[in-house]
DNA sequence: GACTTTGTGATACTCCGTCTCATCCTCGTT
DNA sequence: AACGAGGATGAGACGGAGTATCACAAAGTC
């Protein structure tokens, strides 16, 4: 029977999957990756890791994104945020109060952009779905600030 | 019976109906607009209008945006890129090679997006589908430089 | 333990977009 | 047609986000 894995030790795995040295700062952001909910800018990474030069942060936010294991995503102002990349394929349902980011998935649309992948000319590569939302919380709690939701296309 | 109009009153009824100012600048940021076909980099409006600052180039494209005449799109490495709207609501096909941008419509996509409203916590706003593709042109050239695919979800 | 390779961090730099502010221009009013 | 208030402009300063550089440090290799 394999004992639990502890949050470091599947850090350490993943970093080796990828295929690079792991080291302490890469470590540190990864750890502090896989604790985190949700999505969060570079520069909070960067703020939290007082130890962890700038440029590492950036470096290694690059990495595991091209490996697949974090999520780039752009808030409907253009700023980008990461996330941890927990399941293999999903779209993102952006608060434009907040700017909180959740996947979700929904295998009709995944159906549907597939079989249109055949009328489209040209290759498809792949596909990127935002929905724009005001989310429960901000509408209970009256919604805050409110970025501006630039790129909406009202349906 | 009308007068075809020009490309000139079309423009000055454009920005009149925003309710701005019609002014110089602006008239000379629209009419390139105007006259453009595909999508553009602010910065690559801005080289060709030398005799219009900077900051105008942006404001004016902001405020374009902002009336919903022109279209804001991200390429998937993060870059905005600007077009004329030229349907209400539309999605985009990108071409991860050449980074060229085009408008499609596609009503059952529409159709399921809306459904899927309902199923969906909170308010929803709006939505933004892009597809990532490599385009005729670029399959039958071979493909150029090739931009990071960095948020494309293969499907 | 010495060597090679890869990663790190401080810092300078670039790029894109916004802010500031003195000046200019539009447009409604007269 | 002239006027005047307030919006618009442009030069340049500024700011945030990310990258390049490079001397130094840490991992892996033998």
């Amino acid at each position: 029977m394999m004992a639990a894995q502890s949050v470091d030790e599947r850090v350490d795995a993943l970093l080796e999957e990828v295929g690079c040295r792991v080291t302490g700062p890469r470590r540190e952001v990864a750890r502090l990756l896989a604790l985190k909910r949700g999505s969060f800018s570079a520069e909070a990474i960067n703020e939290e890791l007082s130890g962890v030069g700038r440029a590492t942060v950036y470096r290694t936010l690059r990495l595991l994104s091209d490996a697949g294991i974090l999520c780039k995503t752009t808030l409907p102002d253009g700023s980008p945020r990461y996330s941890f990349d927990h399941s293999w394929h999903h779209h993102h349902l952006i608060c434009s109060s907040c700017g909180t980011v959740e996947e979700f998935r929904h295998s009709a649309l995944e159906r549907l952009l597939c079989e249109m992948s055949v009328e489209i000319p040209g290759q498809v590569l792949g596909h990127r779905v935002e929905l724009y939302v005001t989310c429960t919380r901000c509408l209970a709690h009256g919604t805050p600030v409110g970025l501006r939701p630039d790129v909406i296309h009202r349906g």
